[in-house]
DNA sequence: TCTGATTCTGTAATCGTTTACAACAGGACT
DNA sequence: AGTCCTGTTGTAAACGATTACAGAATCAGA
């Protein structure tokens, strides 16, 4: 061992220190060793022996090496990278799922590549680019609205990079997600309005076609079906779970002869600019109506008043997204059938902060 | 032209497409071409003659083509793709300045990758891995709590990856940066504060060492100077720009024998935290006192009271840091002399909605 | 017809890894 | 001594694009 293998085109180490980044080649002659060795050294440290991974990882130190990605990529046929695709990066709700989604991927050694699908930030040859297994080897999505046929339309099923859903999903499509039971959290928001007495209770629900809306919006007509309540059309008010459609619920709810006394709004955001929006035309909650929200954002415990809403784990729920993700892309790496098509669902709870009270009789 | 030129290997374009993704070489066949004459019709339409671009489209149709994109990143020696190193993922105050950034590097054809460098989603050496540039063609940075050192150290100065400063930067390190002017903003929520008669006024400052903490309350303090007033060291209060360092603030200043009649707060989720924990405790605001944000986050206008605060162009602000960067980038490419050093300062405003008041006499 | 310029295209080297395969050394066993 | 492992290393061929260089084709002008 330790033969000098001087590399054919360069003469000396020093040269090719002085310019450019060092390659594995500087490393691998710095070392006495192949470029083989130390690939190997790097990626599978067991097979070589004690002594020559210490040269090698010395070699790595001196020379300040760190391996190309492109070219490892290139070799390996991976890209090293997973890509996220969300409907909105302005809505707070998502940060923290992207939080736990590159936790995990930062400790697999992943990129986690950020794509806005809202419209005009990227169109859809952009998504489609995405989707194309050149840029990624694993897809999180977490926007309902995507058209089925946009995720399927993608090469050949066998070289198509594994997706799974998170929070939101595509109806049509079966794959994978991780999500709340959202006819159960809807009920238990509805549940607790029951439970104080109201009979008088509206819905403000999220954007027309989206799973979450429909789901939510079932559960709380089943909660309320059981109680043995109306179902009034004009206390079914649609938003886009944005701040700015819970202002223009206010509008409607104000506008209403006949109020409920009580709205489960089917989002955080929603519930705080209908909140808001009310105080400003002098109306107060809960003393004029009682409120809960969805997702327990950070303000929802820091709102006047605090939001009694659904606690969702979102962090967790990204932690989760991306494991299940890794395992679907290590099957597929291993050539094994997928490991699961099944689906997980985190439990959620009910937060009672000071946005509802009893109702007066 | 239009001769057969079969690739060696594989006897069958048919076969080609049958297994794996189609490459190039693929596509080379079906238009009768070399893999050059594509890879030039693709990079540098104009050199190649109409019929032979339209052939080579055409080819690139019926086959499904995608460009791999490690292939070309090794090859061109760049990756493709830009990192933003995020202070806080989960704070939504960054979310419309990623989409900005995100919004011109689509346009340009470059990945986002965005990294979270709060401390236990990714350590130092995964940082250091983003910075080594073999990640990213462009580095930029949202966190001025990096020191020095760790962006610095970095591999050659010439082969190093350029880096822009986008609302922080460190103060050590002279590189170009797109903020706000942190001082006359200051000042600006300090004057209105004073505009309005109060003479007793309070500063929720940012966390210790952030630049933005020093120069948000240098503007205070001098604006509080100009008017001839107490600079009282119990009402300056330590915070983090969080919600929950809002809520401690509000503790701090109920226990004060003599209060601020007005508190200027570094961040809306500061002082929104503050605004909440009063109310809980029974104080009202803009009642017991007025408060001042900065920011202006969506929901400073769907706040309870709605948020006097200043207003930074969050979307504007990641546009200018990408262009920024793009050029840049664009000069290393072309071996040019870095076209600029010089910062930008994107102008602020003065928002006034319900949370000041006249001061009562 | 010949020369030279111009325009287009093909050949082949190259980017920096990974990995199948072969080679080799050393030990255990017959 | 010969055979067969086992463990470690080197050789060289990929991976799929880009691009310097050279060659072919076309045309103008003499």
């Amino acid at each position: 061992m330790m033969a000098p293998a001087r590399r054919p085109g360069r003469t000396e180490r020093e040269d090719a220190m002085t310019k450019g980044v060092p390659s594995i080649r500087d490393v691998a002659d710095a070392a006495g060793v192949s470029t083989a060795t130390v690939s190997r050294a790097l990626s599978n440290p067991g097979v070589v022996t004690e002594t020559t991974r210490r040269a090698v990882f010395d070699a790595i130190e001196q020379t300040g090496y760190t391996v190309n990605v492109a070219a490892r990529n290139l070799r390996r046929r991976e890209t090293g990278g997973v890509v996220v695709l969300v409907p909105n990066l302005g809505n707070a709700f998502f940060s923290l799922i992207l939080a736990g989604i590159a936790e995990v991927m930062a400790e697999a050694d992943l990129n986690v590549l950020i794509a806005d699908t809202a419209p005009g930030v990227n169109d859809e040859r952009q998504i489609l680019d995405y989707l194309g297994n050149h840029r990624a080897d694993g897809l999180i999505v977490l926007d309902g609205m995507l058209s089925a046929d946009l995720l399927l339309d993608r090469g050949d099923p066998r070289t198509r990079a594994p997706l799974v859903f998170a929070c939101e999903w595509v109806e049509d499509l079966v794959r994978p997600a991780v999500t709340i039971d959202n006819v159960a959290a809807a009920r238990l928001a509805v549940r607790h309005l029951v439970d104080l007495g109201h009979r008088d209770i509206g819905h403000l629900a999220g954007p027309p076609g989206n799973v979450l809306t429909a789901t939510r919006r079932a559960g709380a007509e089943q909660c309320l079906a059981e109680a043995g309540l109306d179902l009034r059309d004009d206390w079914f008010i649609d938003g886009d779970f944005s701040l700015r459609s819970g202002a223009a619920a206010a509008e409607r709810w104000m506008a209403l002869r006949h109020r409920p006394t009580a709205l489960f709004c089917a989002s955080d955001q929603m519930a705080c600019g209908f909140i808001a929006a009310l105080h400003r035309a002098g109306y107060s909650v809960p003393r004029d109506v009682s409120v809960v929200g969805f997702d327990d954002i950070e303000f929802a415990a820091h709102f006047v008043p605090p939001l009694t809403t659904i606690h969702q784990p979102r962090v967790e729920i990204g932690r989760t997204a991306a494991r299940m993700l890794l395992r679907r892309m290590e099957a597929r790496r291993m050539e094994r059938p997928d490991p699961e098509t099944t689906s997980e669902t985190l439990p959620v709870r009910l937060v009672v902060r000071d946005s509802t009270r009893r109702v007066s009789v």
